[in-house]
DNA sequence: CATATATTTTAGTACGTCCTAACTTTTATG
DNA sequence: CATAAAAGTTAGGACGTACTAAAATATATG
């Protein structure tokens, strides 16, 4: 008989733990590849070793494929866990900006957490009061409660030639000094950037944004999504 | 070096269960008596000798003084913990019936997962967002971030002579039939209730209640606590 | 292509939490 | 007050999750 924690989450038998790897291994394995096990350790911030670990007992429960030595992709069964858990991920992250008043860089750690506390229940009040938002405060696509998500490809600004010019369509929400770091140039979702010149070796881009030249280097670059402007 | 749970609450080094073990001990000993080992394990739904257990972590970690085949007291960090816990319990219910419309019986479970992930931030800001309320929508009072709470000790409706009237306080928020048991009959927090008869040897009660009699047991009457009105 | 380096897995251990079974202590009662 | 019942503790084991160290495999490079 499964071991049944008291004080888990009411959606699925799963522990919080387990739902973070399906979660990264989601995001890791998005193209071809499957997710590498120092990959999945850096993210969480645990061992490879550990990894290893928890990727048998995944499988076991039939969440994850793993090839060995290779990575791991999701099972079916596992991502429709992990799409339900960016679900509540994104909602509570929106309504926590959006209803109180939490800065857009410093959801990220307390979303972290209540993904895996709160019920369905309670995610669908969060979406209505809402208005069913479609995308989270950094531009991120919302899944639907079916698990449908928008997973086209975008570019990043580093794969921007000299003279482009975009949209932001979102960045990574990890980090909220870097965010911060992307508010002071101005750079948010919706916002229009023109990539002006770019230094040769993967050296600074210049950046116009909103009439201001900015110099961000390509580590940057790389982790906010754009759309090309067509025109 | 203690163990880091990656996914733990962000306020201290407790996991939850540890965190349920003090806010259970906090209220069963309230009255001079230690809370008994078997009263904890059965609120909790775990077994006896997992308490044993626990209690002596706790001990080990001066959050309970545990006198042997007696039970366990909180000592003042623990109490603070509890203390800490249960204002979040409490503003969290409160939220989540003032602002997202869920209903007053059924907020209990939904608290008792989410005071587990919610920072302190989070669980201020929607204290800030009701008005810092001082009571949960079950008549509780919410300690203050200090750690203060009002601790006297209601009479329940149980304890009331025939023909006593009185103000209904609070009930237990625990079990949801209880209390949606206790909204037909229109008992809630505010309501005046007279005590228009009791049968003989804990027989049935005879609650008035806006005009109406109802006849409650004991079991339920002792749940509900009263402020007697001095009229 | 052989070997060095990087990556991954296994083995062994720890800790928090839970359980059951057996033992001990307290309490209640004839 | 002796003994039975109730309550509590200890012993031993399981599981999820983590770690380090050592072994195995894959990749990169001279």
């Amino acid at each position: 008989m499964a071991t049944r924690r008291v004080s888990e989450p009411s959606h699925g038998a799963l522990t919080g733990q387990a739902e973070d790897y399906l979660k990264v291994i989601y995001e890791k394995a998005q193209g071809g590849e499957p997710a590498a096990t120092t990959a999945i350790a850096t993210a969480l911030g645990v061992a490879p070793a550990s990894v290893s670990g928890m990727l048998q007992r995944l499988a076991r429960l039939g969440l994850v494929r793993v090839e060995r030595y290779r990575g791991a992709r999701l099972a079916p069964a596992g991502r429709t866990v992990a799409l339900q858990l960016i679900r509540r991920h994104r909602i509570i992250e929106s309504y926590l900006v959006t209803r109180l008043g939490f800065a857009w860089d410093d959801v990220h750690a307390e979303a972290e957490r209540l993904e895996h506390a709160a019920s369905a229940e309670l995610v669908e009040r969060m979406a209505a009061a809402l208005g069913h938002p479609t995308e989270d405060p950094h531009g991120a696509p919302i899944p639907t409660a079916e698990g449908k998500v928008d997973e086209r490809r975008l570019q990043s600004i580093a794969d921007l030639p000299v003279g482009a010019t975009a949209r932001v369509v979102r960045m990574s929400d990890r980090d909220s000094e870097f965010l911060r770091y992307l508010a002071t140039l101005g750079v948010r979702p919706g916002a229009t950037v023109k990539v002006a010149a770019r230094a040769p070796f993967d050296g600074p881009i210049t950046l116009t944004v909103r009439a201001k030249r900015h110099q961000v280097g390509v580590a940057a670059a790389a982790r906010v999504f754009v759309e090309a402007k067509t025109r």
